[in-house]
DNA sequence: AAGATTAGTGTAAAAAAAACACTAATAAAA
DNA sequence: TTTTATTAGTGTTTTTTTTACACTAATCTT
């Protein structure tokens, strides 16, 4: 047993930062899990996360798993939630500060489907038994995105960055879990005026090639400054 | 210097809960503060808070910092935020979930203005510059209930069990920042068929008498389950 | 009795959301 | 090379929601 070097005068907990990361591959919302070696819960999925250095801010270490798990940086952060209900560690007490993570599946090396050793993403619905309480995590994780992504642009976040309007759409219906009018939701999308239609088309698809577009990040951060409010 | 018997393999930061506490006196938006009586923030204004017992619920360390201060129960009381960067106290690091809290200012013995020793109402316009990071704690507290408050009746949590529709409508027009039409503001939230009109009106009064409604928080709950959403 | 004050009420116009079906372009198959 | 399958792309009408707007009613005070 190693020396406990660290002493206080009354107990404190452990507190980890754990990452639901979100990706999306133009048909299916998927999140990185991570498959645990050791016990409690070996063998179990659940979302990567560590504990949080003594100098090191809480998103700066929520950051830093998702780099060590997918190599990907300047990626769209958020804090979703802390838990922290004694027991849930059976270890003793952890609290965790959770965050989510949208990635560009595109940006990313290892496919979905592919075994990166011990983690791999999995469609949203089709999702194990989570290790600890990561299955109320993942509900949280859930029900936030989508009811952030009527308000914010978030979803541009998952898409790579020319995209096709049935592929957003597409990322609206799996997100809010509803489908929605083709041409409504063109409509409304486009009024926003953020999109940039790009001269470039869908290319070797047994179909009419789709525009691809692109998100207007200036613009919006600009109209953001002005009060604009994004709705979809 | 007291005996330092807790001792652990890597350094941990302290963990604590703050709430801050929301009240409304048909007025005005109001915040419970704590003067400080030690440094660090010697006499400077703080949302109440404390270190989380090593069994206690993170919700429940909350509540009970509420029930200190207000001596309040069975409150209206949601996380968040957990505020953790390196250096936000002076002593160390101490990471804070914070917790919000709405209570009914009628239910509360000591009134806004009194002074209960170091504890006091604060208009939400009147705010002093608060010990550590509690500026950003307030802000984004603003910021979630304004969010909150136009699709779940929140507001309700704010107002005595008895309220006139001219109470409401300012309550959501201090929240929200904005003057609403008196005839569309009642229109929309008589049309959610969720206040129940009492055979009672105010008294005393050099105008005409308003009369009392309720919330139906019974019928709530049933449209809740049956996917009901609340929207003003 | 007159004045001051806030409560309470309805309608019309404008804006936003919803419903809805066909043509266009491409690759694959025949 | 023609046909077939497949998804992209497009406007108008109807319905619903939101906004704008002004007077009478009831009470206390002077």
């Amino acid at each position: 047993m190693r020396e406990k070097k660290y002493c206080y005068e009354y107990p404190r907990p452990a507190l980890t930062t754990d990452c639901v990361i979100f990706g999306f591959d133009s048909e299916k919302l998927k999140v990185l899990l991570i498959q645990r070696k050791f016990d409690p819960f070996k063998n179990q999925w659940a979302f990567p996360g560590g504990f949080v250095d003594m100098n090191e801010n809480l998103e700066t270490a929520a950051k830093r798993e998702l780099y060590e798990e997918t190599g990907l940086e300047n990626v769209y952060i958020e804090q979703l939630f802390t838990f922290g209900e004694p027991g849930r560690d059976p270890r003793g007490r952890v609290v965790s500060v959770i965050y989510y993570a949208l990635v560009k599946l595109s940006d990313y090396k290892i496919h979905a489907g592919d075994d990166a050793g011990d983690a791999r993403w999995f469609e949203i619905d089709k999702i194990p038994k989570l290790a600890f309480d990561h299955d109320k995590v993942l509900e949280k994780a859930l029900e936030r995105i989508k009811g952030k992504i009527i308000y914010q642009p978030i979803g541009f976040e998952l898409l790579p960055e020319k995209f096709t309007l049935s592929q957003l759409q597409n990322l609206y219906e799996k997100i809010l879990e509803k489908t929605l009018d083709k041409r409504n939701f063109r409509k409304k999308i486009l009024s926003t005026k953020l999109l940039i239609k790009l001269d470039e088309k869908e290319q070797n698809v047994a179909h009419k090639p789709a525009n691809f577009y692109k998100f207007n990040t200036e613009k919006y951060q600009e109209l953001l400054k002005k009060g604009f409010e994004f709705q979809i």
